[in-house]
DNA sequence: AGCACA
């Protein structure tokens, strides 16, 4: 979803997994994938991990897409080591590009499906943001309330994963989950602050069963 | 078949 024209990195099938030699082969067939796509362009890593999910399988990452596309048009069917690679864009920005670009987002390090949820989230929340902007959003006028009420909030909605979602707009300060009630007080500095993350996120599914139903806090 | 990155 986030690659619509290429990709810097190539995704490769049907690696040969047992090269006849001493070390551990997967080590070996970064180095000797390395050299062969260097004849295309500059190569800024290769993955090439041992799990079985990812036997036969290898990343590697070029500098630009047009190196990537070259490469692959070049050395589609390409036998190596006795098997032809099969090659294609890889779904996702590697890290190192989305680094480079900005665009990098911290990948949780122990992969509970709470976590992955949580990620995929703040991807989805990320493309949302960048759509929304080029409406011109607010320009303070209806900024009544620097305070954001939220109900209908599912059990499993925690206030962490609140935080996450509503931090990624500036100005935020907390989050106040009343779960019992399944209600919550986002906090912003300000009142235009809290009116673009309104904006932004009013309707936002959390959840497939539970969207994000936001309105201003009521004045104490 | 299988899309990772510490």
């Amino acid at each position: 979803m986030d690659t619509e024209d290429g990709n810097e990195t190539l995704y490769i099938q049907n690696l040969n997994e047992k090269i006849k030699s001493q070390g551990k082969t997967h080590i070996e067939m970064k180095g000797f994938l390395y050299q062969l796509f260097s004849h295309y362009g500059t190569v800024l890593d290769v993955i090439n991990q041992s799990q079985y999910r990812m036997r036969g399988q290898a990343f590697v990452i070029f500098d630009t897409k047009q190196e990537a596309e070259n490469a692959m048009r070049l050395l589609q069917g390409y036998y190596f080591y006795g098997k032809s690679m099969k090659l294609s864009y890889a779904q996702h920005k590697s890290d190192i590009i989305a680094k480079r670009d900005g665009v990098y987002i911290e990948r949780p390090s122990s992969y509970s499906t709470e976590k992955r949820l949580e990620f995929f989230n703040r991807l989805k929340l990320k493309n949302s943001i960048k759509h929304r902007s080029d409406l011109g959003t607010t320009n303070g006028t209806f900024g009544s309330n620097n305070i954001l009420f939220l109900e209908r909030l599912e059990g499993s909605v925690s206030e962490a994963f609140l935080g996450n979602i509503f931090g990624l707009y500036p100005g935020f300060k907390e989050v106040r989950l009343v779960s019992e009630k399944g209600v919550a007080f986002v906090e912003y500095y300000d009142n235009e602050e809290a009116a673009k993350a309104l904006i932004g996120l009013n309707g936002f599914k959390v959840s497939p069963t539970c969207q994000l139903f936001i309105t201003y806090a009521k004045r104490g």
